[in-house]
Parts: C-alpha cells; structure tokens; sequence
DNA sequence: CGGTATCCCATTTGATACTG
DNA sequence: CAGTATCAAATGGGATACCG
C-alpha cells in the first residue's frame, strides 16, 4: 500500500494520520498551541525549511486545520489560525508530550510545562472515561472492529 | 533543521516524535494495541512491504518501543510484544482514534469502537486535569516555556 | 514464517536565489 | 515578511528474489 491511499481507508487513525502523520505538521501544531500564526515564526521555531513549511501550511489549510486570514492589507500579510478542527488536536499534542516527558526525559526536566487555568496547577493530563471516569488503562479496553480496515 | 536532528532537541514533543513520529509506526502500533504480535500480521493488516516493517519494528525493539522474543524455538520464530514503554503510547493513538472519528468520519460509522470493560461503555475517552478532573480544553491551558526549543 | 539482499524509481528536501 | 522557483542530493519505498 501506498502511503497516498492511507486516507481511503475506514480506520480513523489511518485518516487522522493521513492529514497530521506527518512529523513536520505535527511541529507546526506545537507551535500553534503555543500561540504562533505567523510564517516566518513558524519556520524559525521549527527549523523547518520555507518550502516544506509552505507546502505543508497550504495543505492544512485545504484540510480545513488551518484558516487563512490576512492581518494586513498593504502590504498583504496572511497568518494561520487553528480552526475547530485544529484545536481538537490538541489531545494528540499532549499525549505525545507526556510520553515525551516520561520516556525521553533528560535530566533538565521538561522544556514546556502545562498549566490548567482554571485550578492553577501544572499537570500531565490524563485520559479518563466520560461515562465512569476512570482514569483509562489500555488492558481495560477492548477494541471492537466493525469493519475490515484495509478496505477502500 | 533536518529531521534526524530532532531528537536532539529539548521539547518533548520533538523527542517523541523521533521515535512515533512516522506513519507506518503508527500503524504498527495501531495493530500492537488491537492484540496483533507477528511480523507477517503487520504486513498483511497494515499492507506495508516487508522492508520497511522489518525496519521499523528494529528501530522501534532499539527504542524499547517493543520487545522481541521468541515465541517457537525449532523453528525459531518471534514475537513482538509492547513494553510498558509502548503501552504508553495508547493515548497518542486514541487521541489519533477520536479525531479521526469526529472530523474524518464517514455514514457507515467507525471501523473500530473501543469498549471501557469496567463500566462496559463504548466511548471516546477524554482528557482531563488530575488535580481537579475537569476536562480539558486547550484554551483553558498556558504552556509555560523553560527552555529554547530548538537548542541542542 | 520471518525475515534479508538487491535494484531502481519516485518523492522529499535542503540550499539558494528571487519577488512583491 | 511571506512566500515561489529551481535544482541537485538524499531518502524512501515497492517489487522481487532468496534463505533458514
């Protein structure tokens, strides 16, 4: 399989990758979380070169991540706002940070730390069970597959 | 910046991705958490070709990611089992699983639904603060920066 | 079954230069 | 600042064959 067809797939990971698996994109969210919506902020926190940023911002724009929106007429200036559907990556983000924190820590401790608003405290959050709210064990769940995954 | 350079770097994002942040690992470890072991069921489930399967459940036994042994010793055959390490990773695919379910869905429902044993409802588990329970909502987070991102 | 070895094409990307 | 254009180099990945 091609990686192009991941996106035909019934999965919903297959999907979601097909749009967000992909490193770069996936720092280019870490810095829209931290409140960056300019290109040239993007590219010089990332690293990123202007190409592959511009190839990548485009495409998250078409996928409906990103909004396009000039912040200056003249001369024209655009920047990238997460849309909806952007912000609702936001647990992806943080699971990758706190196994990030937990399995390739160093011993200068994390580089960002979180900050929950409303109780003031710095934490990793967890995954929880909307109905009982348990905190969520992988052993404890059981996947049921409706579909064959691999079909079109 | 190249990409083999990230992992070099203090965000815990980035290291984290240098290990999860490719496609196929994912799907690879999409099948690990549906109870799949075997190289050959990686291959068909995913639909990789065995060269990149064979490298990337190398790298990712490096990484101690998954845990090689073998399961049959005439002939000898292995298995790959997650690790602690890995079954970490759950919540970076269910966070994957939700978005994709929500923003890629499509009529005839979800491929796979995922059952919390304990109380036997099928849900999308959420993020929430350990400190007070409330469930998280990104604009209700402040990432506060200890470090510069991109040093070494 | 569980890989490894080879070959070769397609895509990606980093560098650099250029533009409104 | 916010990109686009171009090109050479590197990488990735599919197909296929082979082996214990």
């Amino acid at each position: 399989m091609k990686w192009s067809e991941i996106g035909g797939t019934p999965c919903s990971v297959a999907r979601a990758l097909s749009v967000v698996g992909d490193r770069w994109v996936l720092l280019v969210l870490r810095e829209a979380f931290m409140g960056v919506r300019r290109f040239e902020d993007f590219r010089s926190r990332t690293g990123m070169s202007r190409r592959v940023l511009a190839e990548r911002l485009t495409a998250l724009v078409e996928e409906g991540v990103f909004e396009r929106r000039a912040y200056s007429d003249r001369p024209e200036r655009f920047e990238y706002r997460l849309t909806a559907k952007g912000r609702d990556l936001y647990p992806v983000l943080v699971a990758l940070l706190n196994w990030g924190d937990h399995w390739m820590a160093d011993e200068e401790g994390p580089a960002v730390e979180l900050v929950h608003d409303p109780c003031g405290a710095t934490v990793h959050p967890v995954q929880t069970c909307p109905r009982c709210g348990q905190a969520i064990d992988p052993r404890a769940m059981t996947p049921v597959l409706k579909r064959d995954l691999r079909a079109t």
